[in-house]
DNA sequence: ATGCATGTTACATG
DNA sequence: ACATGTAACATGCA
């Protein structure tokens, strides 16, 4: 589930485990969350480290730790960070788990479309400094959005909303919320938008995310029960503005929930 | 059994 | 070169 906010939760679960040694290391190295590192190489610079600190942006991860070491985490579909406890069993998909005073850090991740990176410097890495601003940043403004929001100015609004390198952090279910909020239709290019609906769809993002990150990221509790978030998993569902059956449509490559009578 | 899933990317096509 | 579309990845669930 991990778009934005999730991603923000799941990433300060492990904070209870900063400062902490690191005792153990338990990693399958076989797992393609793994592709991106030598996974001996890895264990060895993990052990007896300690995390320091952590950071996220838009759905990556960022965990520092001593001796010039930062360990990337990106959760992919259905991956999570917990802690358990320090006499609990490790789990079928626990791929890695650090083992601290505090229990076991673990990153789990059934379909192992999630990533392990690790990069090696003395201060933030390079990388992490380029990175695009996230919507929720106050550098994310209109005029920023403005800017890049005519690249690509005929591909359909919804797989515009997931680009990356655009809109840092929104996933299938942010996109979807967005556009029912702004009242456009998903299919719909930013080209043939009015000035007025341009404006709408930038307030959207940035109440989509400000209210996502204020309810999911410290708690996971539930988005407002007026959002479209509530209705859109399960075919068959309501528009919670009209009453009528929502849409469900694959634009973009993914499943989109939208209101034909609510957006235009 | 079949189809689908909150993500990314390598490869193919235009 | 660029923009867009599709398949693939691995597993669980309805």
């Amino acid at each position: 589930m991990p778009e934005l906010a999730e991603v923000a939760f799941y990433c300060s679960r492990w904070n209870p485990g900063w400062g902490e040694r690191i005792l153990q290391v338990r990693m399958n190295g076989q797992k393609r969350c793994f592709r991106s590192v030598v996974p001996s190489r890895l264990s060895e610079r993990l052990l007896e480290n300690r995390v320091i600190r952590s950071l996220t942006h838009g759905k990556r991860m960022l965990f520092e730790l001593d001796r010039r070491l930062w360990l990337g985490i990106h959760l992919g579909m259905t991956g999570s960070l917990l802690i358990r406890p320090p006499e609990a069993e490790l789990e079928k998909h626990d791929h890695l788990a650090l083992e601290t005073r505090v229990g076991w850090l673990v990153f789990n991740d059934p379909r192992q479309f999630g990533r392990i990176e690790s990069f090696e410097s003395d201060t933030l890495p390079e990388f992490w400094r380029e990175l695009p601003f996230e919507p929720i940043s106050e550098k994310f403004d209109f005029h920023y959005f403005r800017k890049f929001v005519d690249r690509g100015s005929n591909q359909p609004l919804k797989s515009m909303l997931m680009d990356q390198s655009r809109f840092p952090g929104i996933g299938n279910w942010m996109a979807d919320e967005v556009l029912w909020q702004s009242r456009i239709r998903p299919h719909r290019p930013i080209a043939v938008l009015g000035e007025k609906e341009v404006k709408e769809l930038f307030r959207a993002v940035k109440r989509v995310s400000q209210v996502a990150m204020a309810r999911i990221a410290s708690d996971f509790s539930d988005p407002p029960k007026t959002w479209l978030f509530h209705r859109r998993w399960k075919a068959g569902d309501n528009c919670p503005k009209t009453g009528v059956p929502l849409n469900r449509e694959n634009i973009g490559g993914r499943t989109t929930c939208w209101s034909e009578a609510w957006q235009r």
